[in-house]
DNA sequence: TGGTTTTGTGTTATCGCTAACTCAGCTAGG
DNA sequence: CCTAGCTGAGTTAGCGATAACACAAAACCA
């Protein structure tokens, strides 16, 4: 099969703890056997096998990573910080992707941990995952939630601002002179999805506007269409709303194709804000005013939190992060229209 | 540390072996013992040890996966559809990403193998990455290139037709009446932009149009700003493009900023084509006229080549497979405006 | 009822590597 | 010249699991 490290000392002709040796560059160890099994590797193309070498050092190097969906641009970010911070420290990063279904974040957990990872980043898929985390504290492998927390947690945690951000998306509309703002919101089950609504309610609650529950929709988190079918509802309603919130940059693109069906225009008849930019489709065309979180951080500081626990360096049960986001308007909000009555 | 299948036999009181049993789901086990080793095993927490596992059975149930950059929207579905086809074979996705950096791959594939992965996937940098297939080779895992391929390469592959592709992109944009066509490129490094040059050239000779070097700039692949850069140039010259094809959908970003900052619009001063679409924002506003590969597929028909491979089903030494891409018209390419002379 | 098969469980060796120990041979100091 | 100390190797054991074998006890059949 594979070259092993005794193929290899055998061809150098040594024992195969000199070859350990050389491979973990031990001082004592002549130049000229050094030179020996150094070719002897080169030749036979000899990589070491991890698996022995973690099961004995009890070390893989290995971090895990488990998010929703790789294909949300949030998330893709957070693979991208998350992956960078890791490599400088000599780790790796296995990512797993849970398509938001609690049974495989389950089963990647475990995964995870048969792959024995040092520590591991998860991006929870909602409250039910709170049994798997369980897991993780009885085998003592030390973790960090990226996104979302969970009710009780208290480990560390790296999250944005939700509440504030998305009232001060909500508040730039009523600015705008909206009064009826609908809101596409994901499944209370995410931490996120519950305080942008918060936000959403504190902003109307703030400018003395009623709260009317048939504004807002629920939406699953990685079906654009079901955020189209909810915008269709909210417009089709009696009395539809003039703009609306959308509590992530996967469901507005629901929103946005649900508007055109409509022949309605972003923002002349309906105006549109979110939560998270598109990267590329925000630079390609700024057009979505959005509270734009540094997805990317969210990956790079997580991880170093959790290389920080793995080195043995901190004392506290619980660091919060909380990134504050980039409140960025553009168009699709209809800043630069007439303001309405 | 964490719980291993010692504690729970002791628990159970049985030995080890009878432990892997009911792991292992073997029938020889007495309903009696089995309902005590589940209970200490759901009890502890306790999780099956890969490594060691993987050390016997030489087996991982994990495929590597390694790709210039994951936040590209092209590779970020390829990595959604190798793991949705791996997941359901009970295979795991180790996901890499090498910032296009040749050192980085090769220290990801020595990686990888190291962790005893099956088999790999790879989107190679370039024509450099063949010393690293080498090291495949020399250690038997099984791979399958996906997206590039590399000269005198002949194992499996999936790819798309980025000759054809590129060639109709450009005669649609000669068929609107444009002559002067500029194109940003990446490094002729990689296969892909290679073809795509080839199928721009190829274009403008069959409408017998001269090939003007200085209308085909080069870009850095993952570097937005390098293709705005180029895009500026192409604009600058004495007798600027009056349209610009893209090699990919990182560049057409830069083309578009490049463009914005000239004061010129799309597609009224300058029409824009582009190799990939950029998923989430095609859909937010259908706007750039595009050559869309299937990127998911090329994913999902990758593994599953390579799952045959591991299978041992496979006897070719070469399967090679072409996925058509979609053409898809939309206002960039200027095509319902009146056309030119 | 005796012998053969089946069933349920334990024992031993081993995957590839490395920690910890061993040891021959050389060096150095008194 | 002898011993303590260092050098550059090799040897042994074991990480956590499982394949392969071993073996009682129960089940089966003639």
């Amino acid at each position: 099969m594979r070259v092993t490290m005794r193929e290899v000392a055998t061809k150098a002709g040594v024992s195969a703890m000199t070859v350990s040796r050389v491979i973990n560059e031990s001082p004592r160890v002549s130049d000229e056997v050094r030179r020996r099994v150094e070719a002897a590797i080169a030749d036979l193309g000899y990589v070491p096998n991890r698996l022995a070498r973690g099961l004995i050092r009890q070390k893989t190097g290995a971090l895990g990573l488990i998010v929703p969906d790789v294909a949300n641009p949030f998330f893709t970010l957070v693979v991208r910080g998350a992956e960078e911070v890791a490599w400088r420290a000599g780790y790796h990063v296995i990512l797993c992707n849970t398509q938001a279904d609690i049974e495989r974040e389950r089963g990647y957990i475990e995964d995870m941990l048969s792959f024995q990872v040092e520590g591991l980043l998860l991006a929870p898929v909602g409250e039910r995952s709170r049994p798997n985390l369980r897991v993780l504290r009885k085998n003592n492998v030390p973790f960090v939630l990226i996104d979302r927390t969970i009710g009780g947690y208290d480990g560390d945690l790296v999250q944005g601002d939700s509440v504030g951000g998305a009232r001060q998306l909500v508040e730039h509309l009523i600015g705008l002179g909206h009064r009826r703002i609908g809101m596409v919101t994901e499944t209370a089950e995410v931490s996120t999805a519950r305080d942008r609504l918060e936000g959403y309610r504190q902003a109307l609650e703030h400018a003395g506007i009623a709260y009317s529950p048939e504004l807002v929709l629920e939406a699953s988190a990685t079906d654009v269409g079901s955020a189209h079918d909810a915008t269709l509802a909210l417009l089709d309603l009696p009395e539809p709303p003039t703009a609306i919130f959308s509590v992530n940059n996967i469901a507005v693109v629901g929103v946005a194709e649900a508007a055109r069906e409509r022949g309605l225009r972003i923002p002349e008849d309906i105006a549109v804000v979110c939560f998270d930019d598109i990267e590329h489709a925000s630079r390609f065309h700024p057009f979505l005013t959005v509270m734009a979180q540094p997805a990317e951080t969210f990956g790079t500081i997580a991880t170093q939190l959790l290389l920080d626990r793995l080195a043995g360096r901190i004392e506290q049960r619980r660091r919060l992060v909380v990134l504050p986001a980039d409140f960025v308007v553009r168009e699709s909000s209809g800043a630069q229209l007439p303001e309405r009555a």
